[in-house]
Order: C-alpha cells, then structure tokens, then sequence
DNA sequence: GTTTGATCATGT
DNA sequence: ACATGATCAAAC
C-alpha cells in the first residue's frame, strides 16, 4: 500500500481504509509505511499526522484546502485519552488578519476545510511512547446545523474583531467552541495585520482552533451509535 | 515569511 | 489538572 496506489477513489473506499487501521499501533503502521518512530514527539510534532496522510494517501504537505479535494474529506488526526476525550485543541487553518473585507462564512477557510472531516483518534497520552499508541475507530463527519450555527457565530465575532484592528485584544477566551491562538514559528514571529486606526501592522500570526469540548461532543455522538 | 502537520510546557 | 500561549519541522 504505497502512496501511488493507495489513494482512495471514493469516500467509501477512504473511509473503508481508515476502518481497518483501527487497533493499529503506530509503530506497526511506520513499519508498513518505511518510517522511523520518534522517541516522543517533541521535535516531531506533526509525525502522527503525516504518518497517516502517507498511508491513506492524502496529499501530503500541499498548500491548498483539503487533504482529498476530489472528495471534499479533509483528514485530521486527534489525540485522544483511553476513553477516547481529546486531549489537545484541533488546528484548523491559519486566520487570515489583513484584506477581510470580502469574506464571509460561507466562502471562509474554516467552512470550508470543516465541511467534511475524517477524524482518526490516536491514542495520546505523553507517557506512552510514540510507537506503542493505538489508532482508534475512524469518524467521518460533517457539522450539523446546530455546530455550524455555533462555528459560524464564533467566527464571526473574531473576524469582526479582527477587521476592526482589534488582533491584539483577542485571547483564547473568545468563543465557545471556536478560538483564535498564535501560530507561528515563535513568539518573535510577525505578519500584516489591521491597526486600530485601520493601519498596517505587524504582529503575531493566529490560526483557528476547535476547543476540546467541541470535538469531545461530535466523537461522543459517534460513540454512543 | 507562509501553510501544512500538530503537540509542548508553563501559568493559573 | 488543564487551557493558553509558545513552539517544532518540512516544503515552498
């Protein structure tokens, strides 16, 4: 199974695929796959994610939307604890801080990339090692009318705040289930932003998050089916 | 620097 | 204990 012949024609052929991951440990899969298992993920933050790109043949490091454009999927990997709770916040895109003034909801990167997703739990608490976590029972999910509602309303408030020149004031507090945090290289990073006075400035680039609660309830749905 | 993939690690 | 703010790597 590698990459060339590995790329899912459908969504029920991608999504059958994930289905036979589950109960896989990730050092089994890194094997199959031609890949080294990290330590700890440290220095490898992304390992997990790109591990599973590879095998589902996802298009890997693309710029672009999402993962299988052709099938409106896009792919995320989610930490999980034992009884499958997330345990860390989901990235979405980056937010875009200059030049707002003709985005909607309905053509935003958010929407679009949380149109459709393919949730793939892994196990991942820090005190098991890399290779030794299990890859859990895949979710293939699309936002019902009252999470889209909820993800539309928070996106709103911070992209109204965003475009107000007010970037700066925004913490990880604003939104119920959709938040604002730095996403950078560093905290000496900097990018074009809107000014209070509707100037150029700089300052520290932001992407969207999905809070825990937010993922923790759809992954709940799924597992009291 | 930007966007992809995210998790780390400190403050509260 | 947990979320926020900070950070790591690769491709471009």
């Amino acid at each position: 199974m590698n990459k060339s012949d590995s790329r899912p024609h459908s969504v029920a052929m991608l999504l059958s695929r994930a289905e036979q991951l589950a109960g896989w440990s990730l050092a089994e899969l890194a094997q199959q796959q031609g890949l080294e298992v990290p330590r700890d993920l440290r220095r490898d933050k992304g390992w997990v994610g790109q591990l599973l790109e590879l095998a589902l043949g996802a298009s890997a490091g693309s710029k672009p939307e999402q993962d299988f454009p052709e099938l409106g999927v896009e792919l995320k990997t989610i930490p999980v604890d034992r009884h499958g709770r997330p345990l860390e916040t989901t990235f979405v895109c980056v937010a875009p801080l200059t030049d707002t003034a003709g985005i909607r909801w309905e053509n935003s990167n958010v929407r679009n990339k949380l149109s459709r997703v393919l949730w793939i739990p892994v196990l991942g608490e820090r005190e098991i090692p890399p290779g030794e976590r299990r890859i859990g029972q895949p979710l293939l999910w699309e936002p019902t009318a009252e999470e889209e509602h909820l993800l539309r309303q928070d996106w709103e408030e911070l992209m109204e705040l965003i475009s107000l020149g007010r970037v700066q004031e925004i913490t990880a507090r604003h939104g119920q289930v959709l938040q604002l945090r730095p996403k950078a290289a560093n905290s000496r990073a900097q990018t074009a932003a809107i000014g209070k006075d509707g100037e150029p400035i700089q300052t520290l680039p932001r992407g969207f998050y999905l809070k825990i609660g937010f993922t923790a309830a759809l992954l709940a749905r799924h597992f009291m089916l």
